[in-house]
RNA sequence: GACGCAGAACAGGUGAUCGCGGCUGUCGCAAGACAGGUGAGGAAAGUCCGGGCUUCGCAGGGCAGGAUGCCGGAUAACGUCCGGUGGAGGUGACUCCCAGGCCAGUGCAACAGAAAAUUACCGCUUCGGCCACCGGCCGGAGUAAGGGUGAAAAGGUGGUGUAAGAGACCACCGGCCGUAUGGUAACAUGCGGGCCGUGUAAACCCCAUCCGAAGCAAGACCAAGCAGAAGGGUUAAGGUCUGCCCGACCGUCCUUCAGGUGGGUCGCUUGAUGCGGCCGGUAACGGUCGCACUAGAUAGAUGAUCACCCCGGAGCGCAAGCUCUUAGACAUAACCCGGCUUAUCGUUCUGCCGAACAC
RNA sequence: AGGGCUAUAGCCAAAUGGUAAGGCAGCGGAUUCUGAUUCCGUCAUUUGGAGGUUCGAGUCCUCCUAGCCCUG
């Protein structure tokens, strides 16, 4: 990925969640925050009670996948936190990509 | 043939496009770019055992504690595996079993029952006395066959015997003791004696064997960075060995508050390794020869889309086949091995069984 | 990685291997003109699941399944 990297400390997600605006479908809730840099910061978040092991992995996958191919369309600048709720155990890839344009169309950081 | 029993292997495949982590090569001061090749499992899982490896005051002894528990073997070791013995199940192939010791000691056995371990309620027999028509009552002695209770009642069944009875005696069965034979042993079989305090050790416990502790966030090194203060103990207290004692070593240690870092390299994958042949062994396994190198991430790499084949399901059809649908089960390495346990849609192969079913 | 705890009626929970206490709630009844209070009665067929030991397991043993906690 081109413009984008991840977020990895604990503490970070932390300022995300505090200071963040947030929106939620069915199967996701996702934290924007400007980082004041040029470059975007992409988390994943799946907790225990989504599935096991590999459901964890399936979800994060699917999700890092939409954002990689739809990267180009989004504002540059920001920290986003993707949350997994368990419903999105069982959702197929188109699934995921609707989920995720709503939720972006929500936050207005979708570029037109 | 189907069903069944045992064992083994596999765990969708091929192609195209986009994408990810190591490795190698080329280019580049570097960041990185390009190319090639490589990249999860039978359980990677649960973390229930065992070992390697590393560190610790690396020495040592005892108690406590824990684990194992028929016999023999395999192994680095094991609670695992293999072969036997005994018991249980099945027609059978075969499968299952924490299977030492209540004649060392202590404890427990509710309710019922006379009695739950040195028992006698209803009974049976006899002797004496009294009332006296058959017979009954009281007392003494013998006895444990029968009844009833219970999960379990002091060997069982049948007979001899007797006043009535009793392993008192006899036959068979069971158990115990001794002995002989076979077997490395567990044990089996035979002979003789002879009938003896029930069950529970997944109750405490006894006996035999084994166990130092912690864990790759172990541990080693490099770089960067900071600031100390207060209180307490101080020759018997403390020092990462879970507890206690002895012994030996060190010379400051502990608590609270405050401050700094939270980066990198190694450990990190060549190993009790895998595959194949031959030899030894009933087997587990061992020896030897040849070939192979097959993930090493560090918030953690394998995914997505499309097409075809295969498999499963549904419909049509005598059948061949066609159409539609679904992308499959369980489950993601984190220092590494040997096991165990649990989850699992299915497919294939090998050997075996013969009660019932079909031909 | 290492270690510990819990699971019993809708809720809170007790029980030495021997009849699954008790309270709240619910339901039915009594008392009252009606309601509250009070009193009486009722409510576990699977003690989280599977197997074993035992004459007999909520309890003892083994293996699982959930949930929670501690240390680094």
């Amino acid at each position: 990925m081109i413009f984008t990297e991840s977020l990895r400390k604990n503490q970070q997600f932390q300022i995300c969640y505090k200071n963040g605006k947030s929106y939620g479908s069915k199967l996701f809730v996702m934290y924007v925050l400007e980082n004041g840099t040029d470059r975007n910061r992409i988390g994943i978040s799946v907790s225990k009670k989504v599935g096991n092991s590999i459901v964890r992995h399936r979800v994060k996958r699917l999700v890092l996948e939409n954002y990689r191919l739809q990267e180009k369309m989004f504002n540059s600048g920001l920290d986003i936190v993707v949350i997994a709720r368990p419903g999105a155990a069982t959702a197929s890839f188109v699934e995921v990509e609707r989920a995720l344009m709503f939720l972006g169309n929500g936050l207005n950081i979708i570029k037109k």
